[in-house]
DNA sequence: GTCTATACTCTGATAGAC
DNA sequence: GTCTATCAGAGTATAGAC
């Protein structure tokens, strides 16, 4: 039995293996490449087939819809962002430190995958649910954070702030220049090449901002 | 001659008069609601159609192409978010009132077209060539900030800063709440009423931050 | 498992009457 | 200007041979 199932679970158990260089897998690599870049909507079933050398009948026999297909991309995707995010700020780690490590780890893995955030966003609109339900087994636990935050702050570390706009910062800054980046590009007349240098240089630039204003000392 | 440009002229001319509660602007506030919400990819001229309580056939008698009907509303969607911009951070005031005044307006503006963001978003990925050429006649001088920031570092009013840091910096804080909204609101477990108040809270939020980092005494 | 051929639906766009 | 009817093409999905 095909039908993205045997995939997927393989993809989150195995690590990659010369058995996953089969039809399944390269299916897998070309929707990921075409949806990544195109969204839902805007892929076309042939454009996949196409990228991944085999014919249209080939994708609904291994993925039985386009939809079943998109999921799994999506949900791939998300755990992917997802896990650091839980990795990173679900730790025991002192805030300041998770700022420092959260700001690195993100920008490298979207410097990694730079239509993602795209992708996801755009997933956003076309079905709100399906964000909000992928998100709920991912571990994110936003008391554990606001206790640390509350303990911070009454031990004079860090002057006082919410959770919400904390985390709301820090991934707006570190997202964002990625989400619009052609626009921020044009807008600050900007070359590719010195933009690249400017996202690299934001993973040291957004925890200098943030940890510099919450310090009380 | 009807075709679009009549109509695309009237609107940045005239204000809103009962001339223009016709067929035409029928139309555009139709297109408008269906293509800031599914984007161009997503939308169905059919849909617009019904929206607007006519026929396909009138869609395109009056813009001769669904391309032409999205670029005219494309077009007006940028236009009133980047003369925001333009407007408060191209006049003479000083560096942390523009700060202060952008993130409020712009907040404010997000509050109102709280779709516009993901729709300008998605449009990069599609077409990345249109929102870099609509951006250039928009008046946009980054020069003339960073002549700004340079003297006010110098004068010893705020510390060291490149505009683009500071420019994605504000943009990010402001825009991304909105474009990423459900993601946000799931991860910190927040309901539709704290999300309302928390986007509101951060029109201060964003600038005692900004301004609270960049001051220098 | 993989292919070719094709069914069927949706959608943008046009023809032509009024 | 506005409508009904319809075309032409694209796109998802399936049938059936190998």
């Amino acid at each position: 039995m095909p039908h993205g199932l045997t995939i997927w679970l393989n993809q989150i158990t195995k690590p990659m293996s010369e058995a996953d260089h089969n039809t399944e897998h390269s299916i897998l690599e070309a929707a990921h490449k075409v949806f990544i870049r195109k969204g839902m909507d805007g892929t076309r079933m042939q454009e996949i087939a196409d990228e991944a050398g085999i014919n249209k009948a080939l994708l609904h026999y291994y993925f039985r819809t386009k939809e079943k297909l998109f999921e799994s991309i999506f949900n791939q995707v998300l755990q992917k962002f997802s896990s650091k995010v839980v990795g990173v700020l679900m730790s025991d780690l002192p805030l300041f430190t998770k700022i420092e490590r959260f700001a690195d780890t993100y920008i490298n893995l979207l410097l990694e995958n730079p239509y993602a955030p795209n992708f996801l966003v755009n997933e956003i609109n076309r079905n709100p649910e399906r964000i909000v339900n992928a998100l709920k087994g991912q571990g994110i636990k936003p008391d554990f954070l606001r206790q640390q935050i509350k303990r911070e702050i009454e031990a004079g570390i860090i002057r006082e702030i919410k959770i919400e706009d904390l985390m709301a910062n820090m991934m707006s800054m570190c997202i964002f220049p990625f989400v619009a980046r052609n626009i921020i590009k044009s807008m600050l007349e900007m070359n590719e090449e010195d933009y690249m240098a400017f996202l690299i240089q934001r993973k040291t630039e957004i925890p200098k901002l943030l940890i510099g204003y919450l310090k009380t000392k």
